[in-house]
Formats: structure tokens, sequence, C-alpha cells
DNA sequence: CTGTTAGCGCCTTCAG
DNA sequence: CTGAAGGCGCTAACAG
């Protein structure tokens, strides 16, 4: 049971004196002879008084706390992230709290209500694969409540947001795999409407048109990110009648899945099939063989997710447009594509 | 910059009715017409209305929010606790604050001092492997605000607890190594002020033991949980005049360091050394050969803290006593100790 | 340097 | 069924 916690009001009576002399000595406004202020301090340490941010928030109208929404964070890339922003925001004085919606849309519109309702001063979104509407992110911008996106962005909405240069990656990919001889290449793509997916693919795309590779639609395929189906359909690629000789997967998981398959097969890597995954997952250098792939600055991208929403938060009279920073990333090459 | 946010005030005003009712409208109250609820429902929503739960905390002195605090959620082990308490709390209308300190003794207390000021209900925690002092907890406790400790636990405080058993996972892990033939068994701990490590060493040597083998002191190493300390102590039991048979290690991030090490140094596991990790962590079944390890029931055990914290937040009479739950593993056997 | 007053947004008596 | 008043804990003018 919740106990009556100590307030200025229990000091000021203490002491004899008023509680805003109390808020003065607590918070090192100047105003405040150094004995008084030694007397509150003293007092305030020996009934372990702790200011309650609450009242503060209410009156101030801001909490110095930033909302983080992420679909998952099993995976190390959304930890990371966050991770990254929490440096960047801590630095500046703000708390963070940290939703995770299990990709469900339902549960990122109530996380989003709830942080709402609790009045964080910003908000660092990556969205659910299920997310098509966006009203609930629309409401924090409508109120001015600052909203960053990342990784997974809205298009349509007039924010800041960090990506990574997904078509480049996923170009550079495709082209190691051409100039190491393959000319097969499947891709498992993710859904249509997840902006990154579909730049990746258009990476992909691009880049056998490039070397003119024609593309084989029978060699694409979108699904919804959960392993289950990415078993499925490297299944289905195998037994095709021409089987592809590459695989580029829209991520390390749905890769290492792929390796498991392909390796209970009987089939050898990279010799009979490569592969590429996407974001360097720890797990991929740990795999038999490694598996090669895309790397993301990851903490990168938290960190300046955050920079965004200080730059948002700290301008008072909305004079700052919105921005977009785009990161670049990097090949790593492993065994998954060459001895 | 963020505008000013519609209050109940500003609905009152608007239908030339009192805040009372439009609070009670609001919450459901039984005393309101159904038509006056109507109308202000209708005014809410066209306005966006959103209630203020900071004002809400400040005047019911409860915040129905639950602080989890852990050292670390990059390994899949907190992540996964933290979704299965969130299950739990969620269900009884409680949101989630998550709070990483990255091991840093300071920074664990940075957040309780953060967490105590926002007023959270409740509190999950596993603390960092530096803490000695648990002051910054037991504040909580002095104010009662409960807490509940999983995984990294502090035997001196009168709070409920979950943890699994550890030594019995560890005796039955080198049980399992002596009767595969092992007999110069490893063991890389952890720092010796965690319980749960001194369990797992104690396990160790109670195996040994029951099974009429002498232990090595120079077989056992405790060390700081890092990956380079890891990769140095391993590469020192291999240059042993005598190396041992088995490596028996504090969790699987490390035994995954020690397959690097010894398959880099051209040893066969098993055949040359078994290795035997802690905790399941997914990567373990996919190296090669996958880890044997002693799984725990992760998010059981999220979901065990959050029910026993929200025994205690119910229980306004303080009649409840705090428990101390203790989950099984299982003994997961995989290629690194068997063929 | 200190005390007084007002108010942040809301819920909850207490009167009508 | 509805309105008025009080107060949660704190800070910020405004007076002394």
């Amino acid at each position: 049971m919740q106990q009556h916690l100590p307030t200025i009001i229990d000091i000021a009576r203490q002491l004899g004196i008023s509680k805003s002399t109390v808020s003065r000595a607590l918070t090192a406004h100047p105003n405040v002879s150094a004995k008084t202020r030694q007397r509150v301090l003293e007092l305030a340490e020996q009934l372990d008084y702790q200011r309650n941010q609450l009242a503060i928030s209410l009156l101030t109208n801001q909490t110095r706390t930033i909302g983080i929404m992420v679909p998952e964070f099993i995976s190390f890339f959304f930890p990371k992230v966050i991770i990254g922003a929490q440096e960047v925001l801590a630095e500046a004085g703000y708390n963070v709290v940290i939703c995770h919606s299990n990709e469900s849309y339902e549960t990122e519109v109530e996380n989003a209500k709830a942080l709402l309702a609790s009045r964080v001063d910003g908000l660092i979104v990556s969205h659910t694969k299920e997310t098509r509407n966006f009203d609930h992110f629309r409401i924090f911008q409508r109120k001015g409540v600052p909203v960053v996106f990342f990784n997974r962005v809205c298009e349509d909405m007039n924010v800041s947001k960090v990506t990574v240069n997904d078509y480049d990656g996923a170009f550079r990919a495709i082209e190691h795999l051409i100039q190491t001889g393959r000319r097969r290449i499947a891709h498992l793509a993710g859904p249509d409407s997840l902006p990154n997916s579909r730049n990746r693919l258009n990476g992909y795309r691009d880049a056998l048109r490039h070397y003119g590779i024609a593309e084989e639609p029978e060699l694409v395929i979108s699904y919804d990110l959960t392993l289950e189906k990415a078993n499925i359909y490297v299944n289905h690629l195998l037994n095709l009648p021409q089987p592809p000789d590459a695989l580029f997967t829209i991520n390390d998981p749905t890769a290492i899945e792929a390796l498991k398959v392909i390796k209970s097969r009987g089939l050898r890597i990279p010799d009979d099939i490569a592969i590429v995954g996407f974001s360097n997952d720890p797990i991929s250098a740990l795999v038999e063989p490694g598996i090669t792939t895309v790397s993301q600055p990851v903490s990168e991208i938290g960190q300046q997710a955050a920079a965004l929403l200080m730059e948002q938060i700290t301008d008072k009279d909305n004079t700052v447009p919105p921005r977009t920073i785009v990161l670049e990333t990097q090949l790593i090459i492993r065994g998954s594509t060459v001895h």
C-alpha cells in the first residue's frame, strides 16, 4: 500500500517556512539564503523527499519524456536503435518510454493513445507491418507534439524521418551476386506496404536490369516477414523446375531460415546457392557459412532520430521544417556468397 | 511547439454545462443523463480530447504505470521477460516504462530516481552486475511501492522474487557431461556477487563431488561477463598443460565465444572438447554444432514477476507477504556435447 | 530574501 | 441529474 510521500509542504511546516521557499531551495533558485537552503536540503534528505514529477509536468506542460514505439524488440535491430536514441535524449535531459506493439496495429493505436494521455513531449516511431492508417500518429502532430519516423516511415506525413538507402544497399547486394557469377537470383521481399521493402525490391530490379538480366516473376516473392512463411517460400523456390542460384532476403533472420532449409536439403552454400541478407544481425556472422549482408548503421539511426526530434522540440516558433536523413549501408561479404 | 490541448473546461464551456458534468460523462459515471453524455462524447471526439493522465495520476496518487529495470536488452533474455511481464500487466490495465542501465550502477541509480519521481506504482528489477548497494531500491519499498526482483535478485531485501533453479540446472548440465565421458570439466563462472552465478557454481561443484571427481581450481574462472574477457579465459584454459575436455559457461553468448575460439584453434567439438551454455538463447541452436544449454522459461519469468507484483499492489492492507517463485530449467542437448 | 496567491487538469464530495 | 468548491504537489509571478 502506497503511503503518504513527503511533499514540500511537509518540509515547509517542519521548518516553519513557506513552501515557496522550500521550492526555491530545492530548485537551486538564487533567491534563497544559504542557511535556509542548507536546512531544507538536509531535511529533504532525511525525509527521503523526492520531487513529484507529475505535479511539475502538469504545471509546466512538459514531461521531458519521449515515447519510442517499435513493432518488436526481440531482434537486435530495435534495441540497438533505442539505445542510440537514448544516448542523445539522456544527454538532453529527456527520459524514454518504450512501447512495442508485437506487430499488431491495434496495440500500436492503444500505445499511441496511452502516450498521448501521458503527455510525452515527442515520439520516435517505427510502425507495424499492418499499419495502413496513420491517424493515431497524426493526432500528435496536430497537437504540436513532434514525431520522427525511422526504418518504417509514413511517406504521407510531413515529419522528420531517418532511413537508410535501402535501394542502394539492395542494388549493391545484387551487383555482388551478379559479379560472382549468379544469374537466377531470387528475392524474398517484404510486404509491399512498407517503403523500405519496396525500395529494396526496386534496387534488386534495377540491378538486374542494369546488368542485362531479365527478371523472372516466379523468383520474386513478397511475404509477411514471419519465419513460417519464409520457410515455405524458400522450399517453394528450391522446388522450382529451375531453382535459383542465389537468394536475396529482406532481412537476416529470413536469410538464416533459408540457410537452414538449404542445408537440410543437402545443398551447398555458396556452391549450389548463394544467400544475401539485410541488416547485419550479429547472428549472421555466427552461422556457417557466415551470411553476406547489407549492414545498416543501427545505433546511428537512433541517434539521428533523437537529434531530429530534439531539433523539432526546441524549435519553439515552428521555423525549422522537418528533415529526412538517409544513411548509407555497407555490403558485408561472408561465406554465403564467396569461398 | 506544443499547443493548447482541450480540457474538460473547454468542453464544459462550449456546451454550457459544468466541468463536473463533463467529467462524469467522460468517466461513465451513472449520474448523467444519456443526452448530456451523448453531447459531451461527441464534442470530445470532435475536439480530439484526450484525458490528461498527469492530472489524474496527481489526484488519485496512482499512475497505473510499472517500471521495469534491466541491465541490458540486446540479448534475447530481457526483452522476452519484458514481453511476458507486459502481457500480464496490460491485462491488469497497467502501462510499462522500461529502463536499461547498460550494466552501469550509476545509470541504474539515476533510473531508479527518475522512476520514483514519476511515481510508478511498482517496480520489476534485474540489477546490474556492479550493484552492491541496494538503497535505491529500498527507497521504493520504504515508500510502499512494491518491488519484485527476477534473475538477478537482492537476497537481503524482503520482497517477491522470481528465479530459476540455477543450482539444479548446472548440476544436471555437469551430470550430462560426466555421463558422456568428460572428466576435466572447466567452468567459466559469473561474478561472485550475483547469486545466480554462485548457485550455478555450486551446482557445478556438487555434481563433480557427487560423481567423485576432484575439483581442479585452475579449471574454474570467475569473470565479468564481457566477451573480451571470455575470449581471454577460454584461450587460457586451452593453453593449460592439461586442457579441459569440457567447458560449462555461465551463459550462451559466452559459450558461442568459446566455440569460436575453439574452432579457430582447429579443435573439434565435441570430440576434443564439449561445451554447455545457459539460457537457451536462440543463437545457440543456429551455430555449428548447436550448443547444449540449460533452458530457462524466459517469458514465464516475466509473467510470474508481473503476477507477484500485482499481488503486492492489490494487497491494500499489507497482509500478503512477499513470495519467491523458483522455476525449473531444462537441459537441451545439442551437438556441442554429443554427436 | 521570503511569504502569498493563483493555477496546471482532473475527480470527488457536498449541496441543490 | 447537475453545479460549486476543494485539493492533488508544485512553480511562478507579485508583494512585501
